[in-house]
DNA sequence: GCTTACCGTTAGTCATGGCTTACCATTATC
DNA sequence: GATAATGGTAAGCCATGACTAACGGTAAGC
């Protein structure tokens, strides 16, 4: 997760969202060095956001659905329970003010 | 995103899974001073990942579905054009190997 | 109204992380 | 085999951010 945190490796996951591209072409449309992006891909591949695949001595780098998936496993269960905290919510207001005989929720 | 980069704001989001609870109670349950929760509270509740309702001088917190809705989006498109780049790299292998009379794709 | 409980904010410190420069490794090309 | 192309690594600098201590602010209780 601290993987999506940095905006440049966001920049790059974007710049991979269609095709393969080798670092020094991902270098050259970011404002940023070749080291840097060389950086960057290290730590997006060791979160299994990225694959590597090397043509000569050309690195492509492609997105990787396994870091993904991930996220959206644990985008997906927290939504799920805000959600459902939200409807426990509503339902306790509804039942109390039932079982009190109260018709509007008080300020909570 | 670099919200839920910090592990301290992700425990807090953890604590915060099945009920809401105040700042005082979450500090307490960490392993940070109080002014630490509280300014991590702020950038959640910044980032639409919380919400917070006071009760007298209690400042309760709970999930808030819409930074995750965000979140589960920005997931679930990434995944996908990670899985469409692979479908794709395969039928263009496969078909290129017909294509060209390769029976093995070379190694790319 | 004074005290207590609960919480946000500020100032300052310290560690982390992103960037560049310089260097080294590997592969293709002649 | 020498050269060029491509890219990973190391060292150092600098900004950002996470933390604590101290203070101020508001609501509840006597």
């Amino acid at each position: 997760m601290v993987a999506l945190a940095d905006p440049t490796r966001r920049a790059l996951l974007d710049l991979l969202r269609h095709e393969p591209l080798p670092v020094g072409e991902l270098a050259r449309r970011m404002p940023v060095s070749r080291p840097a992006v060389s950086q960057h891909l290290k730590i997006l591949k060791e979160a299994r956001l990225v694959r590597e695949h090397r043509r000569g001595t050309r690195h492509y780098f492609r997105l990787d659905p396994v870091g993904f998936a991930g996220l959206r496993e644990y985008a997906e269960s927290m939504w799920q329970e805000a959600l459902d905290a939200f409807a426990n919510y509503v339902a306790r207001q509804t039942g109390a003010a039932k079982s009190r005989g109260r018709t509007r929720p008080a300020n909570e």
